[in-house]
DNA sequence: GTTCTAGAAC
DNA sequence: GTTCTAGAAC
């Protein structure tokens, strides 16, 4: 890293002084003025804020004189912020193409969450475009449907994606230190937060993000040279050929580079965040002393191999220090075989560490391990264990006691793990190298013949267990789930899974189905036939003890208020009161705690039914019982009151005991609605819709479940419109008035049950 | 599941 | 000051 201290002489300077399009892309209240007016304050740099707000005079401005303003502003070699909203491509591609090559063009990318930018648009007060009050709300909610993150393609020389105040903070920090003869590296930076889309409460979602080694340093300590901020920024980046020589003087446009490993967003399309990414160290050539120059070899030859398997997942190699040589020669045999680059990388960084202070997400990490699995020893073993923490060692234990050179074992992280929290890795894969140090076991005694053999094994067992971390059926994301309910879906997003939910579905299929070892000469199958069938949960509790005192699934010990439920369903006829129907199958009563003006459940009398989790195939009958019997008390409720609207669905991990099916009319007019996780349980995808249950029943033989809690903290939108709201009362206020037409993934049939029409029952 | 309540947000 | 959330206790 240099910087160019000498004074340059006045013609030098004309020469270097090169003007920058800064475009802001964010919703209305993102902060996009304040940003400018933060930078131009303090900026050496001279800059010209185009504002298409006040660029008209007091009447409504227009793209084309915000582009004729900012080519003059160019012209006279002055620095141009673009505020206005820029939310998607077209909206930016003639600013973007505005001063040519000459030109450095920035995206400062506003993403904060969709409530801040709605709370602050209410409350503002003089705004330039008058977009203020009660209208800014509709118009912030309806503008964030259309946002599209740029991108690097778009031609932008840099972008900075900002997701909280703290980011922004950071980005007003780097402008305001960029002088007239500076220039940033190019690239795309930011790390994009893997729970975004949940937004959870602004201030809890920005604790949690606002670790001292970004905001902290960079906000507080305005003396810190621009250099050092650029370092910092530097080592975030993908160590790729030229990004090393980044520096002030230099500005580099790695697109490829920094386009592979960019952080997407949960409105954008399919965010590269969202790709399946293993990162893994390279295997036996530290501490095992594997010949490096053959290592690579097969690296490389094993990559070369994968990458073509794995579809749109990406491969990692990853070491500690940035004087490596097996990640030296990786790289450029990698380039000599002319290997995807936007399939494989390697990345200088600690693997235990790659998202928070590395900015690239993996979700699964291989390690190194020793042949009893056991934490310690050093390198990347004792670094993966400690950072894992206990949950790893007891996650471990549970698959395997040890490992044969070649193998590898796959542990799903449960979500205690700091690994899993704070760096979104889903799964450790260990496995087991051939060693070459007569100190370690196994000693192979330079027989590298053997040697080579088993570190191929290696490599192949790593690579086909990501495979099959990968390849899990598809299904309903809340990605997806927002696309289909926004109206932006597709029919082929209708079948997409976000790779998070792929392996979170993963790991609920591990947690329930054992382990799975995979060796280097098995065949190449998906997870699920590998593994074979479930075992029912009544099963497993004839050997559980801790089952009879529960009386409940394998997978949840019910307290006692959480069994009210099943002792109806056991016993109807003591619970008069309650009960408004019993069948020989289902008993029919009324929640105790109304979440909207009608709302029954269903419930099932079958022993060993608690959940959503214990349905099988001989349940399918049962089921359409409780659909039918629940269609049936919808009909009667709206021969009562036609204006309402019913749905049927169960909850994916329900707090009560006893399967239970919903029936709720969707007006959500209860004074026993009061928190977010009330409304998240009836409008998420913790909410399965009964017909959507069946038919999976149906298909898979079980429900696909995705216990996830995120769904309960997802950010309040209203079920209609999708418009987001700060609070519950708020988000009240607004369903009591919202008459927007359901989203389309509801009005398919069988979602909602209506009153007739002259067409007959809308369901 | 609810209730209670500390403390954050406003 | 009041409103609201979220976590603990039940």
């Amino acid at each position: 890293m240099e910087v160019d201290c000498e004074t340059p002489t006045k013609g030098e300077e004309e020469e270097k002084r090169k003007p920058i399009v800064v475009i802001l892309v964010g919703a209305p209240g993102s902060g996009k003025s304040t940003f400018c007016n933060h930078v131009m304050r303090v900026s050496t740099r001279p800059w010209v804020r185009v504002c298409q707000d006040t660029i008209g005079n007091g009447k409504a401005g227009t793209k084309t004189q915000c582009l004729m303003s900012a080519a003059s502003a160019l012209k006279a070699g002055k620095s141009v912020f673009i505020d206005r909203c820029n939310l998607d491509r077209e909206q930016r591609l003639d600013f973007v193409n505005i001063g040519g090559p000459q030109v450095d063009v920035h995206a400062v990318v506003l993403d904060l969450p969709a409530k801040l930018c709605v709370s602050r648009s209410v409350k503002r007060t003089g705004h330039e475009g008058n977009l203020q009050g009660g209208k800014a709300a509709a118009v912030v909610n309806r503008m964030l449907q259309k946002k599209e993150l740029p991108k690097l393609s778009e031609g932008f020389a840099r972008i900075m994606l900002c997701q909280n105040e703290s980011d922004v903070q950071v980005a007003i920090n780097m402008y305001n230190a960029l002088g007239p003869l500076d220039t940033l590296p190019s690239g795309y930076f930011g790390q994009k937060n893997p729970a975004a889309n949940i937004q959870l409460g602004i201030m809890k979602f920005l604790k949690k993000v606002d670790g001292p080694s970004r905001a902290g340093s960079d906000a507080n300590v305005p003396q810190d040279s621009i250099a050092n901020r650029i370092s910092k920024e530097n080592d975030r980046l993908p160590e790729g050929p030229d990004n090393g020589s980044a520096s002030l003087g230099h500005a580099v446009n790695n697109v490829t580079d920094g386009e592979e490993l960019e952080m997407g967003s949960p409105g954008g399309t399919v965010s590269s965040c969202n790709v399946p990414t293993l990162a893994f160290p390279s295997i036996s050539t530290a501490d095992f002393q594997f010949n490096i120059e053959k290592a690579s070899d097969i690296i490389v030859e094993k990559v070369e191999e994968f990458v073509k398997k794995l579809g749109d997942a990406r491969l990692v190699l990853v070491d500690l220090s940035h004087k490596s040589k097996i990640l030296t020669l990786v790289r450029i045999k990698a380039t000599q075989k002319n290997i995807d680059s936007s399939k494989f990388h390697t990345f200088v960084g600690d693997i235990t560490r790659l998202s928070s202070e590395g900015g690239l997400r993996c979700n699964v990490i291989a390690n190194a391990a020793n042949w009893r699995l056991k934490p310690g020893g050093g390198g990347v073993n004792a670094s993966i264990f400690s950072a894992a923490g206990a949950a790893l060692e007891t996650a471990t234990k549970e698959r395997a006691v040890s490992l044969t050179p070649g193998k590898a074992v796959i542990v799903p992280l449960p979500s205690t793990s700091p690994l899993f929290s704070r760096e979104g890795v889903t799964h450790v894969i260990h496995v087991l190298g051939p060693n070459m140090n007569p100190q370690r076991p196994n000693c192979l005694s330079n027989d590298y013949i053997k040697g080579c053999e088993i570190l191929r094994e290696a490599y192949s067992s790593i690579f086909e267990s990501f495979a099959s971390i990968v390849r899990t059926p598809k299904n309903l994301s809340m990605e997806s789930y927002e696309k289909q309910v926004s109206g932006l879906s597709d029919s082929q997003n209708h079948f997409e899974i976000s790779p998070m939910d792929q392996f979170l579905n993963s790991e609920l299929k591990f947690k329930r189905e054992g382990v799975h070892e995979s060796g280097g000469n098995k065949k190449w199958k998906p997870l699920q036939d590998e593994l074979g069938s479930n075992s029912r949960n009544s099963k497993n509790r004839e050997n559980n003890p801790n089952s009879e005192k529960n009386g409940g699934s394998m997978t949840k010990s019910w307290g006692f208020w959480a069994q009210a439920l099943y002792r109806i369903a056991m016993f109807p006829e003591r619970h008069k009161n309650d009960v408004i129907e019993i069948s020989d199958d289902v008993v029919v009563l009324n929640d105790l705690y109304p979440k909207a003006q009608k709302h029954l459940v269903v419930m099932a009398r079958a022993e060993d039914l608690d959940c959503l989790a214990d349905v099988r195939e001989e349940h399918l009958q049962l089921l359409r019982t409780m659909n039918t019997m629940g269609l049936k008390w919808a009909e009667k409720f709206l021969s009562e009151h036609e204006t309402l609207v019913f749905r049927l669905g169960y909850h994916t991990a329900p707090s009560m005991r006893q399967l239970h099916l919903h029936v709720i009319s969707q007006d959500f007019d209860s004074v026993h609605l009061k928190n977010k996780r009330h409304w998240n349980s009836f409008n998420s995808p913790f909410f399965r819709d009964s017909i959507d249950v069946i038919e999976e029943v149906v298909k898979h033989g079980k429900a696909t479940l995705k216990d996830d809690d995120r769904f309960l903290s997802m950010e309040l939108r209203c079920h209609r419109c999708r418009s987001a709201h700060p609070n519950i009362p708020r988000l009240k206020t607004h369903i009591s008035k919202c008459r927007a037409p359901f989203p389309a993934v509801l009005l398919q049939p069988g979602h909602l049950v209506c009153a007739r029409t002259s067409d007959g029952l809308v369901q």
